[in-house]
DNA sequence: CTGAAAGCGCTAACAT
DNA sequence: ATGTTAGCGCTTTCAG
């Protein structure tokens, strides 16, 4: 790499004389200016920018943990991250933490140490069981700036971008119910996760606040990958009057959507299905499954733009929690 | 943060004998490595990253370039390459092209500033398009090492790892005809670039390979996102003789699965389709899609073993180019 | 066994 | 208008 030392000695000026002029100083004539930008131009000088950054103790990278890249949420999530930092200017470090609380803490540690300007992060599946936080609390001893987005916990005190799950999965019910349906279930394999509890609590209350649902919440839960696409189809072959099926997870709409159709059940006669999600390879079912749809470019851009306020402005004002909309969208399966 | 400087401060000693304990240096007395090590602890330091880096020339860290990672399969080459280097000690930064070269050469004008000790990336559709690789072979010139996968070009000398797509492809067409298939179209949204050219002429010589089989090769070129779904289904509606898909990308297989039983098809009886791609939401069609696998994650596990090893021994042995092995995996849509 | 000093590449206050 | 110097935090040679 050509570094200022290079150009100066090609040009007979000092070290700072080229700093400045490829800084346009005034200090500086603008012959000299001229003669440092063209042969820099020339050699394709670009300042070194660890060098940059200590100094500066500036890094203008983005750390970013998340739990799982294969989640097509997370995957759009980043994608909304990188596109809206490299807008402002940042770069952004991926960590993936595969759910895992020990991963998170490594992540965490790793690039804690000037690497980074602050962090973006969605929590572990793990961390989030086990309750514990202090390796991200840590780093508001350590002044460095967190934006917690979806999975988010009130034992960190940080901002945070979420969206509203209690709302959109009561809303989704309630749309049921509009439709007359007598017989609602809802999936979840988040249950363990904050997002999914707050579902699950929305749905419940929709029911119990509607007056004509003589019908328990059956909240049928989720556990391993494996047994999924079993516990679904033999959930709705063991019961046939089931006519409505709220998905509060990313896959179990399309899963339950399928299992329906291949059971014979009309949809959306028979049966409404809402799943949870973006819009994704899930719109290429047939019939095109009717989602609550989560703005995850929006929740990617609030986390950027709280962060970036954050980094610039360190002041003590308080946590922002930033809530995204859901919309409602009806596709196929509802009527 | 916590500096070399502070630690030697409150324990009055040099920062050099500080640096020299923490490294465990022989040249350090037990008793004052100890004393070191357990206010670092306490203090809880970390070497900052920026400076040992810009003193080793040596940044640990990977930049990775990736056309779109809304694509499953490059969502899924991010993580193989994310853990992969996480196991090597490497974080990695990832920027996304957008399947722009404008994007491309920014991102990588941007890192290449000792930000990261290499890259792997995989070209960007309009890079491809243009035929224009000065951006990417300037690296050599830098002595920047480079990594390609997947989408790559005979026109830059440097490591390579790919799948083999003729091959894949005419596997896939090969099982077709062993079925007994008389009719075999395929479908292509990539046709421009070089993976997809690769995937339909394996199709073609499959084909022309056969000697019973008494057609021209159909190839169907997707353009533009919307009409995808159009376009397969007008397909399949004007021939109903089509009883074989070979879909070279991402997403027409599921698509053509789709419409295929929309329109009353009985798969696999009637019509077989194979699909390229990992294992992933796909999986969830019924019947489920038989697929090209294309073991992403030994793909990305290459690409960081060649690059490490690169970055380690800059030598000039000449590039090496991996092929992966694909695998037909069988499952619904095929007898 | 410990410390002083130089230097990685850069910026900026302070001379000249 | 240009140069000198110090320093960001670290490692490492060389002196003591």
């Amino acid at each position: 790499m050509v570094t200022l030392k290079q150009l100066a000695e090609q040009l007979n000026v000092s070290v700072s004389t080229v700093s400045k002029a490829l800084h346009d100083s005034d200090e500086i004539s603008p012959d000299t200016i001229e003669r440092v930008k063209s042969l820099a131009k020339l050699l394709n000088y670009k300042p070194n920018k660890l060098a940059v950054s200590l100094k500066s103790s500036k890094t203008n990278t983005i750390g970013v943990i998340i739990p799982n890249i294969l989640n097509h949420f997370f995957a759009k999530a980043l994608y909304a991250i990188e596109k809206e930092a490299s807008d402002k200017g940042y770069n952004i470090i991926t960590c993936v933490s595969n759910e895992l609380q020990s991963k998170e803490i490594e992540s965490l540690q790793l690039l804690s140490n000037g690497s980074v300007d602050g962090f973006i992060m969605s929590i572990a599946e793990e961390t989030q069981v086990a309750n514990d936080f202090d390796h991200i609390n840590l780093l508001a001893q350590q002044n460095i700036p967190v934006v917690l987005f979806d999975r988010v916990s009130e034992n960190i005190a940080c901002d945070k971008v979420i969206i509203d799950d209690f709302g959109a999965a009561y809303e989704a019910t309630k749309h049921l119910l509009s439709e007359g349906r007598k017989n609602i279930v809802l999936f979840s394999d988040i249950e363990d996760l904050s997002v999914g509890k707050l579902r699950t609590n929305g749905y419940t209350k929709a029911l119990s606040d509607a007056d004509d649902y003589g019908r328990q919440p059956k909240t049928i839960i989720l556990k391993s990958d494996d047994a999924i696409e079993a516990v679904i189809e033999k959930t709705l072959q063991d019961d046939d009057t089931i006519d409505g099926i709220v998905a509060v997870d990313n896959v179990s709409g399309v899963i339950a959507l399928h299992k329906a159709l291949k059971l014979g059940r009309n949809i959306p006669e028979d049966l409404s299905v809402i799943g949870f999600s973006d819009e994704n390879i899930l719109k290429f079912t047939n019939p095109k499954l009717s989602t609550v749809s989560q703005h995850t470019l929006e929740i990617g851009k609030n986390a950027v733009a709280l962060l970036i306020d954050r980094i610039n402005n360190k002041g003590v004002s308080q946590p922002i929690t930033k809530t995204i909309r859901t919309n409602l969208v009806l596709r196929g399966t509802t009527r």
